[in-house]
DNA sequence: TTCAAAATTGTGTGCGCACACAGCAATAAT
DNA sequence: ATTATTGCTGTGTGCGCACACAATTTTGAA
């Protein structure tokens, strides 16, 4: 393994200092035209990698991060990104990363607005966000964009302004939701599509999910199966939900699979009862605690494992890439669509658990 | 952000100098109770972080770590691992591992020993190998261990003096592959498992994958499934392939699915007809473009992802966390068990390609 | 007591880079 | 002709640590 070039031997080959090297290499100006092409085709011909352990001592500033996450008070599921990042962070904190988490209301837009507000009132170097709401999001990240401060979403992806998205592709786990139904349907069976919630009945990943599943179906004709739609958001209320579900299996009596296309399959499961549950096929998202003891008991076949705390994690990860090692970073990273079964489960859970790649 | 404690700074307060503090944080011994009681105090009290970034500048050494996996010219499978050891090379290349790669011929063991008897020769810092012979692996290993070298493990584990195995659990891949058959199966049918391979036949994570398998149907009889088994070593052979497996589907009409044991399933698919496959529901290994060809064209149902890939990365990234920043690697690490389908196949591919923690 | 050997402690240099500042020459302004 | 200005270049210091070596103290033997 041949020595390293370093900055002294490029200034010593172009027959110039350290400093004027250094010039070059940031772009710093005051270098003459000749200087300049001298170093940079000295550079070229030894192929100079800059030393990023010594550049990284020397430049001895730490970076300002900020997270801008729903409350996982009030989801669960938004705990998991969270851990994701701390993990990131717990990784990366020799490099002088400095991380502040901020938390808004899954249901409130106002509160987010409020909390980017004060978030570019001190403008960090760079932040992860989820863009739930889309209209507020989309202005948030005009204003980052202004200011030059890149942005990495996780989630659900909304521009093309950001650093990168790093999370599903919406439509294909519908698609996917619908394959695994399918192995559970018979010829002329249906499917409910089961959309749970206040905050997400018009979302874009909504939407979505809903065409993807719908087309798995239009394309498979092999079953002929039709998707039944319902929205309902007062989930919370297990009777009253329960009387939803059951006005549909009793009008669509052919209905024996539901996909519930958020992480409250749960709910679901909880409003009914035996007889129901026995004959009809459940596939969920996300394996969250009340998820997996249903999963556990066969009455949710499958989970599609969004892998969020892996989303916070490569979202952090990719801030530290372009802030610190100044590497192009993927602009789309779309995580696998796990299936997961109860035979599988229990090493998904732990992954998100250990999976850190310390360095 | 409170400033960072460095060496000096315990040195001050501890009332010696910046020397004596190295010698204890590094055992080099030649310092008197007092001081070494006093120095560690202060540690503590400050809670004292190494910066590893210094360190690394200052410590200015190369690692040289080998790596000793089977010839992917005689199995594509062995491509993949080798693939992620390549991506966690250059995404740590900046801290002086240097990597040399030594193949072994899958189908000799006496090739391996010479290999391994080779690379002992000249003492690496840390190996990576894959133990597919058991003695001799085992051998190795406890040279490995006299001579204090670290080893990680992948794709099969053999032995506790080994510093980390990542890979799958084998047992656990066998039970899956019984759920996923089962799907597939009606009541009183049954299930061939079938092993192609000269190597493989009595190696310890076969038979941990077909206990796994018959696990499965030994603890669901809902179904009443039957598990037969197939040995065949000649597997190239395409006709006299064709004549084993078609001997079994005669004798025991009520086969309907096979489960072949490792990455050679597209053998199956290559040497059956039409008419077999249309009724037949296989279930394989691994992502390799043989088995990928016939996922897509639905001749195969299921594929198990290994994560091969991933072995390779997080295996020389165990090392690299070991021997450079010395952190405690966890020891047993399995990957998770991926179900892949016709649906959400291209994003493992994906993550096979891009999946990259740079840092 | 004396002095060498051993034990302990302190100091200095270098790792490769970033950046501030000093130095120097050529040009412009007075 | 002198000074100020600009454009370019070189030098020096520090980042925090590892390690070699020098300096000092302690110990033990004569």
């Amino acid at each position: 393994m041949q020595k390293r070039i370093r900055i002294k031997d490029i200034a010593e080959k172009a027959g110039v200092s350290t400093g004027t090297v250094d010039r070059v290499l940031h772009n710093r100006g005051n270098v003459s035209p000749q200087a300049k092409e001298k170093v940079l085709s000295v550079m070229e011909e030894l192929n100079y990698e800059p030393n990023i352990i010594a550049s990284m001592l020397a430049y001895n500033r730490t970076f300002r991060v900020v997270s801008l996450l729903p409350d996982y008070q009030t989801d669960l599921y938004w705990a998991q990104p969270n851990l994701g990042i701390e993990k990131a962070m717990s990784a990366v904190a020799h490099y002088g990363i400095a991380l502040e988490s901020h938390l808004f209301d899954l249901f409130e837009p106002q509160g987010f607005v409020r909390k980017s507000e004060k978030i570019l009132k001190n403008p960090p170097d760079a932040i992860l966000f989820a863009p739930i709401f889309l209209k507020e999001s989309i202005a948030f990240l005009q204003e980052c964009e202004n200011k030059k401060i890149p942005v990495a979403l996780i989630n659900t992806d909304i521009d093309q302004k950001a650093l990168c998205y790093v999370g599903q592709d919406s439509y294909q786990s519908g698609v996917l939701a619908g394959k695994l139904l399918d192995f559970g349907l018979r010829d002329s069976e249906a499917a409910l599509l089961l959309n749970l919630g206040k905050e997400t009945a018009n979302a874009q990943h909504m939407i979505d999910k809903e065409k993807g599943f719908r087309d798995y179906f239009k394309k498979d004709k092999s079953k002929n199966i039709q998707v039944f739609k319902g929205v309902f958001s007062d989930y919370q209320n297990t009777a009253e939900l329960r009387k939803f579900i059951m006005e549909y299996l009793k009008k669509y009596p052919e209905i024996s699979g539901i996909f519930v296309v958020n992480s409250r399959a749960f709910f679901v499961v909880n409003c009914l009862d035996e007889p129901a549950l026995k004959y009809l096929k459940i596939v969920g998202f996300d394996l969250i605690e009340p998820n997996l003891e249903y999963l556990y008991k066969n009455k949710i076949s499958f989970l599609i494992n969004q892998n969020p705390v892996q989303q916070g994690y490569l979202g952090m990860m990719n801030i530290v890439n372009h802030l610190v090692f100044k590497k192009q970073v993927e602009r789309i990273q779309y995580l696998p669509l796990d299936i997961v079964v109860t035979e599988n489960v229990e090493y998904y859970l732990k992954r998100e658990l250990e999976f850190q790649v310390v360095i």
